[in-house]
RNA sequence: GCCCCCAUCGUCUAGAGGCCUAGGACGCCACCCUUUCAAGGUGGAGAUCAGGGGUUCGAAUCCCCUUGGGGGUACCA
């Protein structure tokens, strides 16, 4: 097989899921290992669920990611690019007039005039006598004559594909040898609706042969449907691809990755700030693995070292934990100008939810990024750890401003004593070293413990019990701010 | 029900007959560092390789059966 050339073809149906983005990883990733050609191809039939909204946020998503194709719709709704196109199947609808109609004059498919009330009492009475459900051939053998009589009362068929007998077998390359005997198929199965609409089963196999795909990568849930695939390839008289069926992306119960037990839009992960690097790090080593220790790789180095014949058969669970530390560590390798810009969406998120009052400029958070970088696990949580920047005023209560070891009292007379310390280091540039020393002066001059008076001016200026290095955070504030919040603090404390 | 696929620590995985008294990572637990929180470092607990039969001098690795799990079975994709 000379040029490979393989296709994601997603479905507007939802937005963009995490099983198809990992599908379309793996896509592009073979592709670009071999130097081969990525398509891009929507799966739009579906008209009643398909909205344009969807095929803008799949697109957008695996643009996001960085999963460029090489062929198919760039931007939703604008005419896709490439020699095969157009590759949006409702784009496409001739195509498979014209194969459903060669398949009609080879006698390969025939016109069923079944009512769904007729199928729905076949289906039942093979349940009751406990057999598998599968057409029983009513419209099988009609003469021309009938089928004119019929079309004459009215009667649109839908068109069947004649199955036949005999066992399929293909050779996956991630599976191995499959064999299926298509007795097991269900008999006679549907490819174009009554209305003319086409079907999946047959739409995919025209596309992938028009678009000369050569190599079908998807998810394991389409290996039983494999057989009426390879089926429909011969009768068309194309050559079969090769199959690579990867395995699926599983619920923590094993299911198989959905809406109602997981979160499965890619959507919500940019949303929480989880970079691209990570999702594409996190998803290629679901089921597939270097086979070195190595862990923590772009997508350039991921496609170097990519083989499909490594993926494995298992299904794997999203393990989000795992996810958040990959995150970590590709946030801790952004750079400073990067991590800029990336975290400016999420910092406006929080001016519009009202979490914050103002935005830092680029100058501010770029000397935060020293005590941040390395705090992140999610750029969604830049306002959690250092919101209080960002704030004219902090709500602080009596019971949160006591340290543990700490009574009232105290804690009074550290934070009064502090402020004291605090503003006596004007004459001074107000920088860290500044203030540590004589702050660790006082508290043994009092006979405290540093960490204990570190930890009441923390909470009294930050609100919190958690925060970046104390000193850095107190630069970061300003002296004003930092002597008001402590003057604050003390009006908190102090008996009325 | 029927068909197909799968099966190594809780999770992701390494492992392609002897290198395995099964390695790494996440998570967890200690300790170190330390003003809190992280990050980082060190160490630890955690898998009789689902179970049972074979094959072999030797099996996590090959074969069979069982069990368990998943997927498919539409005029959805």
């Amino acid at each position: 097989m000379a040029h490979h050339r393989v296709r994601i073809a997603p479905s507007p149906t939802g937005p963009l899921h995490i099983g198809t983005a990992r599908t379309a990883l793996f896509n592009y990733l073979h592709a670009r290992h071999v130097g081969g050609t990525f398509i891009l191809r929507l799966e739009d039939t579906d008209v009643a669920r398909s909205t344009l909204e969807f095929e803008k946020d799949i697109l957008d998503g695996l643009h996001w990611l960085g999963l460029e194709w090489d062929e198919g719709p760039e931007v939703a709704g604008e005419p896709a690019r490439g020699p095969h196109a157009p590759y949006r199947q409702m784009e496409r609808l001739p195509s498979y007039a014209a194969a459903a109609q060669r398949l009609l004059a080879d006698d390969l498919a025939y016109p069923c005039y079944c009512t769904s009330a007729e199928l729905e009492a076949d289906r039942a009475s093979r349940e009751a006598e406990r057999l598998p459900p599968r057409y029983v051939g009513r419209c099988a053998a009609l003469t021309p004559e009938e089928r004119r009589t019929r079309e004459r009362d009215g009667r649109r068929g839908a068109l069947r594909f004649r199955v036949g007998e005999g066992v399929v077998a293909f050779d996956d390359i991630v599976r191995g040898r499959v064999e299926i005997d298509v007795a097991n198929l269900g008999g006679d199965f549907v490819i174009v609706r009554a209305d003319g609409t086409p079907l999946y089963h047959f739409t995919v196999v025209v596309d992938d042969a028009a678009m000369e795909i050569t190599h079908v990568i998807r998810g394991e849930d389409h290996l039983s449907n494999t057989p009426k695939h390879i089926l429909l390839f011969q009768a068309l008289g194309h050559a079969v691809p090769r199959f690579a069926h990867l395995p699926l992306i599983l619920n923590p119960d094993r299911s198989k990755m959905s809406k109602r037990k997981s979160q499965t839009a890619i959507d919500d992960y940019i949303a929480q700030g989880f970079v691209r690097e990570a999702l594409v790090n996190y998803l290629a080593l679901l089921g597939w693995a270097t086979g070195t220790e190595e862990e923590i790789l772009s997508l350039p180095e991921i496609t170097e070292r990519f083989d499909l014949s490594q993926v494995h058969k298992g299904g794997a669970i999203f393990d989000r934990e795992r996810l958040e530390w990959i995150n970590g560590q590709w946030i801790r390798r952004l750079s400073a100008d990067e991590l800029i810009d990336r975290l400016r969406p999420f910092i406006e998120a929080d001016l519009v939810a009202g979490r914050i009052e103002w935005m830092p400029s680029d100058d501010e958070l770029r000397s935060l990024l020293p005590v941040i970088q390395e705090r992140l696990p999610t750029l969604g949580a830049i306002g959690d750890l250092v919101g209080f920047l960002w704030v004219a005023e902090l709500d602080v209560d009596t019971a949160m401003l006591i340290p543990k070891r700490w009574d009232h009292a105290t804690t009074l007379a550290g934070l009064e004593a502090a402020r004291e310390v605090i503003a006596d280091v004007r004459d001074v540039v107000f920088e860290a070293d500044e203030m540590e020393p004589p702050l660790r002066a006082l508290a043994e001059a009092r006979g405290w413990k540093a960490g204990d008076l570190f930890m009441a001016i923390r909470v009294a200026v930050t609100g919190r019990t958690a925060t970046p290095p104390l000193f850095d955070t107190l630069v970061a504030l300003g002296r004003d701010r930092v002597l008001a919040r402590l003057d604050h603090a003390v009006e908190v404390l102090a008996p009325s």
